[in-house]
DNA sequence: TCCGAAACTGAGCGAGCGCTTAGCGCGCCC
DNA sequence: GGGCGCGCTAAGCGCTCGCTCAGTTTCGGA
């Protein structure tokens, strides 16, 4: 766990690696910007005007608009394997792995909706080289939840006719949820997270020998 | 079903109630464009310029590009109400509606892939009276989801502690299918359809007394 | 045969875009 | 305490955007 800050909205702020200070204003400024309009329909003015700058002082910091993009989704990738694999290595039976990985995986999207949307939703703006690497990450989460449940099938406390396609529908069940997540809604993280581990449970057919 | 028209792409389509044919090509040009790039980084000289026609040709059938989209939006939600509202209403048990419910609405998302993820996916990029439209059209198709789902638990069919929630995530898991399908990769429309018709039975732990 | 409406084009307007450049102010080190 | 360089701003360049409009083409009906 990264030290906790939190914005204006209640996000958790992972951008401490982020330096000189600057530079990191701006990328959580970008970061806001690009959730709630999208990559293209947001402007570097509107970027340096949230974080108390002129537009040209963004370019001292990053050297296109693209470049804050690559840097968010990469830096975000990185958060999310992190996890998955926290959730992975840890002590336990499939089953709780399985749970822990995806309420975690949860709560991170739900949480920092703002930054999930970014990360999953804007891969299509970012420049073939930048997007190759990104798509390297996301091969790295997958095969990361497909261990968990190959093992679980290997134990015999998972019934999977198809794990390549559940592990892809587990997935895209967490991801999901920064499209359709409402801070102002009725449900918090931890609800969605123990809701959606439950879910994904039954889907993986769990009946655990102990 | 429409008269089943097939585009280079090899999808359906659904717009031959758009008519003339002049607009109807637009609307077509403005699905793959807004598909492809989103909506924000599609221009109307793009829009113009696959359906063949000069810039200016868009204005004379609709009055903006917002309008494009709003009447892209429009449709496509109709349709994919009244998938689910057929697939609600015909005979059968709730575990048989329920599936008969997910493969058909996953079919059309994978099989429509270029219009699901205009439809699904560029709600924030319409002004505030078309989104709300478009929202009471998704309350009706969330509606239609929960109301089999109510059956299958009053009927005895289902095991779901939360209704709502549930209903949430079968509605997440279909739409996402528009974001990673590939027409490419090496799963059909009916694959998928079947794949998670039976992932959705186990997460409402359907176990029908027949 | 001619007319008028409808469909469409070529040219271009005002605005806003991503990004650049010249120069200013201020802290830091000698 | 003086100079130097880093971080920043004001101004604006070249371009493309959504959209408009005057004019051309097309074609059914009188």
């Amino acid at each position: 766990m990264s030290t906790a800050e939190e914005t204006a909205g209640g996000e958790l702020q992972p951008w401490a690696e982020v330096t000189p200070d600057a530079a990191r204003r701006l990328l959580v400024a970008a970061v806001e910007a690009f959730a709630e309009r999208g990559y293209h329909a947001t402007t570097t003015r509107d970027i340096a005007g949230r974080a108390g700058m002129s537009p040209a002082a963004l370019y001292i910091h990053y050297k296109t608009k693209e470049e804050l993009l690559h840097r968010i989704s990469r830096i975000g990738h990185e958060k999310a394997l992190d996890i998955l694999r926290t959730a992975g290595a840890r002590e336990g039976s499939p089953t709780e792995r399985l749970a822990d990985a995806v309420s975690s995986f949860v709560r991170w999207h739900a949480g920092g909706r703002t930054t999930a949307r970014v990360v999953q939703y804007e891969l299509d703006s970012l420049g073939a080289d930048a997007r190759a690497e990104i798509i390297g990450l996301r091969r790295q989460v997958d095969a990361e939840v497909r261990a968990i449940i190959e093992d679980g099938v290997a134990s015999g406390d998972f019934d999977v006719p198809d794990v390549p396609g559940t592990t892809l529908a587990v997935l895209s069940l967490c991801i999901d949820v920064a499209r359709w997540f409402n801070v102002d809604g009725p449900r918090t993280p931890e609800m969605v997270g123990a809701l959606y581990a439950d879910l994904v449970l039954r889907m993986v057919g769990s009946h655990p020998h102990a």
